[in-house]
DNA sequence: CGGTATCTTGACGGTGCTCAACCCTAGTGG
DNA sequence: CCACTAGGGTTGAGCACCGTCAAGATACCG
């Protein structure tokens, strides 16, 4: 599985694809474009943009009075602009967040998979019901848990998604992102993140080697936060074979 | 369109359905079930619980800390339960908000729809987008607003939800919510959205009549919070004609 | 070797949570 | 008709978390 993409692989996880499916896939993909970090994502021909983040990390930002947020990290296999679908109007800002490749195809794209592929859409909509069920959980977070809490949570989480498509084996995650930007993803400063992580260090719970993070009581901190690592298997048990 | 539910006439609302499409729809509403404020809502042989709420409202919660979070508010029209779809996990704990009626039916039959009815497909793949759209929003709002900046928002939101199946006309809406309930889903207790609700009646922008609210200053109240009603209209020119 | 971005540390103040009353309305039963 | 109860709304006082401001330390890059 040297050359497929990380999309591929990861539906792979969940359900083994037909030859005609991997095609498919792989004619999404035919588009590649490699970007460096803090480019915006293209779009086609004045489309919005959607494609499919094969490597590197991107991040979907809006602004709220003034501040910067992120809304939304994505990791390699994640399917960009998928929310968007339905919408005319702009959509958020996703730039790259470190070098990566993106494979961006024209909406039309999703048309077709909807009426040849019934397969992989019933794939994507179980994977955007995750995703939901991933922000609503992100959601009973932010506004009840402590810097603390929100935090961990966060670490899990990326962890947990990062070892889906095969980078960031176990406990060792990469996390190229800044305190500042951790801090606009679970709504806190740059300061109550570094005060906290440094909590977290001191508790023996994670190690930091920047970019490195190491997770190294993940149990204690998921029992802390509740977290449910939803990604874990996929049941399309009521949708029958190919 | 006396007859009708509520899903049909939202989806009317963005193409024009088929014959064949309305059945389909009509089919899975045929298992109506009136439900009492607080029932929980029922599966249907051991299947994870999906349907169609047809009358009334829903709320959706979860165990956070000790503390009961409200995740999500259905209203008529709104398919429960989508987000479940693909996890074997028990999904949150759903409950009528009022009295209502709902229609739940087998996992399988989306199974169904993905296969025999791509365009119901593509509209149920672009409201997935869209509600997750606005949990993004809520989320952004969540970590970053103050107490009445997330309860402008909240009300903006639910209003132009009700809006939408033609229920609560206009600046009126029916809110069957206690205070702390509506703390639940934004993130405040129940004493600070008492007092902050007195602060937007004092400062003229709603009117409490319990269970109705009624919005004076909408558009002051959506620059405050730069609210975006997403439901408006739906593209779908990238998905053909049937 | 400057210059910039990031991390670190301290002090201060505000938003909102907690606790603890009190009020008001509706429903119930005698 | 009235006492009783219960759920929800209203109001006040105190405190904690965390955001803001400010300054210093460290690292990276030309």
């Amino acid at each position: 599985m040297d050359t497929s993409s990380c999309l591929v692989s990861r539906l792979t996880a969940y359900l083994d694809l037909t030859e005609e499916e991997r095609d498919f896939i792989a004619d999404l993909e035919k588009d590649r474009r490699h970007l460096a970090r803090g480019d915006a994502l293209p779009q086609v021909n004045g489309d919005i943009c959607i494609g499919v983040l094969d490597q590197g990390l991107a991040v979907a930002m809006s602004q709220c009075g003034g501040k910067t947020r992120i809304t939304r990290v994505f990791v390699p296999g994640d399917v960009v602009g998928l929310a968007e679908l339905g919408g005319n109007f702009v959509g958020q800002d996703v730039r790259m967040q470190t070098d990566g490749d993106f494979c961006p195809f024209p909406r039309a794209r999703i048309g077709l998979l909807l009426r040849k592929m019934p397969r992989l859409a019933a794939l994507l909509l179980a994977i955007g019901g995750i995703e939901q069920l991933e922000l609503r959980e992100r959601l009973a977070a932010a506004s009840t848990m402590t810097a603390e809490h929100r935090l961990i949570h966060f670490l899990l989480s990326i962890a947990s998604r990062l070892a889906m498509p095969g980078i960031g084996s176990g406990s060792r995650v990469r996390l190229p992102m800044t305190q500042g930007e951790i801090g606009q993803v679970i709504g806190a400063t740059d300061i109550t993140v570094n005060r906290t992580m440094q909590q977290l260090v001191r508790r023996g719970w994670i190690e930091v080697d920047r970019p490195y993070i190491r997770l190294l009581a993940r149990s204690d901190m998921e029992d802390e936060v509740q977290f449910v690592n939803r990604y874990g298997d996929l049941d399309l048990s009521w949708f029958a074979a190919p």
